[in-house]
DNA sequence: AACAATACTAAAGCTCCTTAAGTATGTATA
DNA sequence: TATACATACTTAAGGAGCTTTAGTATTGTT
């Protein structure tokens, strides 16, 4: 049989994270509860790790465990959307506006501005799908039914919650609703 | 010296999708390239695998990755923040106002809004933090320095960055400054 | 009963992991 | 300058435990 070659390599996201931290081997070792020389081997891929202790480390050094195993090529570079180019889209009396998102280390974030229309409405309740949100309120105000309970929201009030209970935002003032909504995964704009 | 206690526990896990596709130990290993009997003793928590090996066989039985490793205690539950009992830090010439924040299946955002008075400034150009944010600006207009590149922001216009690279949010100009800010990870608030 | 298929167990081999010693660099002291 | 000391990381050898091979137990089929 041959030799099984090492399918997985994390040595170089480890050994970045940590200088990122300035953290020490002998720190990131205390903190993983494991030896300062494994994670010197680990980071130079000289072992390929056990669960348990490449789950330790990640710990110690608050990985994301998604930033782990998936590649990800980096270089992020600063983007900026000015207000008259952004992506719209209108559907009835809701206006959404894609703002800037986040799609690195698999975070994915989606900002956008939404606009409601007196009487207008976001989101079915029906159903709920994988997920968080934010929601910030800007202007006007709304209420929002998550599952069976119903909360009012104005202006400056800010909303949090899973997605995967149903959730449907309404305006039933007289005045338009502005807000501003982050949601992840994104589900509006691909 | 003691057994090691080991922390995480995937046997449940991989049995259960391994029965639900119907596969055998035999095939599971054949896919995987590991021998049957490995399976066997993971699928009943006697040994921690390694890494290779569990990326192997989550492979071999299309496990998401996600799945394997978050703890699913999910209760979370909509949280809502009122204008005026938002927590909020003062310094200088900003205003940081916290809003609603994330902090599950370890993806961590937070949301404030932020206010910079004429000639105030958010951030020090000597160094980036590891992270990512998202800015819209809601009223007034800023500079941001980003590295050595410089840029105008104006009402309405939003802007994503990786955190790493030194950034600073200048106000020039003689009226205040309105936006809301995306960060993660989160620091400004722990 | 005989046979095959699946799952589990025991012992031997191989890899990870630790301990201990080593190198390299920088800093302080005489 | 020389010496001693401290910090950060690497290397080597032995022990712990993951992994394989081989074998046993259980179940179902003809």
């Amino acid at each position: 049989m041959l030799k099984s070659k090492r399918q997985y390599h994390f040595g170089e996201k480890i050994h970045l994270v940590r200088e990122r931290r300035k953290a020490t081997l002998k720190e990131v070792a205390l903190a993983a509860g494991v030896s300062e020389s494994l994670v010197s081997q680990i980071e130079r891929n000289k072992v390929s790790p056990s669960v348990d202790t490449l789950l330790s480390i990640a710990e110690a050094l608050d990985i994301d465990l998604e930033y782990l195993f998936k590649d990800h090529k980096k270089n992020t570079i600063l983007n900026i959307m000015h207000a008259d180019d952004t992506d719209f889209l209108s559907l009835d009396k809701v206006l959404y506006r894609h703002f800037a998102s986040i799609d690195e280390r698999n975070i994915k974030i989606e900002a956008l501005s939404l606009e409601i229309k007196p009487g207008g409405e976001k989101g079915k309740i029906e159903y709920g799908h994988p997920g968080f949100e934010i929601g910030i309120i800007i202007e006007g105000s709304c209420k929002i039914l998550y599952g069976t309970e119903e909360y009012l929201l104005n202006e400056g009030d800010s909303v949090s919650f899973s997605s995967d209970i149903p959730h449907i935002l309404k305006n039933n003032s007289s005045s338009i609703l502005k807000a501003i909504w982050i949601i992840t995964p994104p589900r509006i704009f691909k």
